[in-house]
DNA sequence: TGGAATCTTGATGAAATCTTGATACCCCCG
DNA sequence: CGGGGGTATCAAGATTTCATCAAGATTCCA
């Protein structure tokens, strides 16, 4: 899941809106909002949101049928928010495609707990599409396993070398300057610091390169910085 | 999804048990009946329901720690049935992992409803890769079972134990953080304890570990976390 | 209610990592 | 040939992070 998970709401009562709103940006949500069912509809598939919340008393279409549309091609949860409290207008919203239905007036805390159930739902749902491995030659590096791997033997990294290499990895083929550098791996203060870039890239290369000497990965370029080949 | 769905009710007040046995299983669905959550939680591993039912108030354990246990090592959906309305008791029980809750007295078309959705989802949801075991070397975790061996023999580990090593195994490979651990273990807001899981970490060594200053499962990232081997 | 198991917390030495200074190197240019 | 800027390497503290022991609290269960 994203670090900041977008929820749309489709609501049109005015102080509902605000209400959500402020709750949920509060929360670290990233808000959109549409007050009718075809705002909705439209902004849905570029914004691709986490979650949808929709209110079912919608001016321009019932929301069953926004729920149905939405489903149509997508399977983002959708938390319905209504007045009407009858079975069968739940069966009918469940039905069509809905993940949870509250009632109004509903409490925050209870909305919330739905919401975070809504998105271990998405995020179950979207399987990690295996990790982004960097790889050239025999050098391997897995950066959200935090694994490197050197003609297949695992090699240990200290923070500061690894957080120097994701760097570069970040970056492979390009000349990433001295100060760069620094401000990636030391923060934004630490930008005269050269000789911490010497220690470490040495410290990189005794562990990843046979002849740390004639380096082939972590090439130096002269008065400008570092670079990481991209191809052999 | 299977043709006949199975359902597995755990509830304790025989009325409702009959009420639930009859309605599930003339709409078609295999219905597995516990009175207890300890049944429960023994019928689960082997009978694999598609969904679970639980009544949050049961006479041996409470339901959310039968929620907890069971999401442990399973993604079923998970539909809590309970006389308690109160924001909090819903919070907790679907921040323990339960994916509905219905208050008593419910609707029996929206509780059907409701078990479509669960359906739906638990389609949706990767398929079964056999039991949640993981083993690596001599080392043996039977997270729904909760049985550890090493080397064959049974290990006693302490629920806390037990929590922090079934974080490892099911993100075995990766390196998990302390702030992650401390998280899953002991909840959100102990953010800094650090120290707990030194201590943690090094009686799970004493007890899986053949020389636990030289771990081969439990591998320590200075400065970042630590990591269970995922091959030896 | 008593005893055992478990959890929390502090203290201490060991290990890993980071910082820093000293020194040798290499290559270009005059 | 010699100087100088930029670079590589080594290694000794300083500092941070870890492992370990053990003594109270607390909880659990009979």
């Amino acid at each position: 899941m994203n670090p900041n998970p977008t929820i749309l709401i489709i609501e049109d009562e005015p102080p509902l809106q605000k209400f959500l709103r402020l709750t949920l940006s509060t929360q670290g949500y990233n808000v959109l909002e549409a007050a009718r069912g075809d705002d909705g509809l439209k902004q849905a598939p570029t914004a691709k949101p986490d979650v949808i919340i929709l209110d079912l008393g919608l001016p321009d279409m019932d929301g069953v049928e926004v729920t149905r549309r939405l489903r149509e091609w997508s399977a983002v949860p959708i938390i319905i928010i209504s007045a009407r409290g009858k079975e069968q207008d739940k069966v009918a919203a469940l039905d069509a495609g809905a993940d949870d239905y509250l009632t109004k007036p509903f409490s925050v805390g209870e909305l919330l707990a739905r919401l975070r159930v809504a998105f271990r739902h998405a995020s179950a749902a979207n399987p990690q599409t295996g990790d982004p491995i960097f790889q050239v030659g025999g050098l391997r590096v897995d950066l959200s396993r935090r694994e490197v791997t050197i003609d297949g033997k695992a090699i240990h990294l200290t923070p500061n070398e690894f957080r120097l290499l994701s760097v570069l990895v970040k970056n492979a083929g390009k000349v990433l300057t001295h100060r760069q550098l620094l401000r990636e791996v030391w923060g934004p203060q630490s930008n005269e610091e050269t000789h911490y870039l010497r220690v470490y890239m040495n410290q990189l290369r005794q562990k990843l390169e046979s002849d740390s000497a004639r380096p082939i990965y972590l090439l130096t370029e002269s008065g400008v910085g570092y670079r990481l080949v991209s191809e052999i």
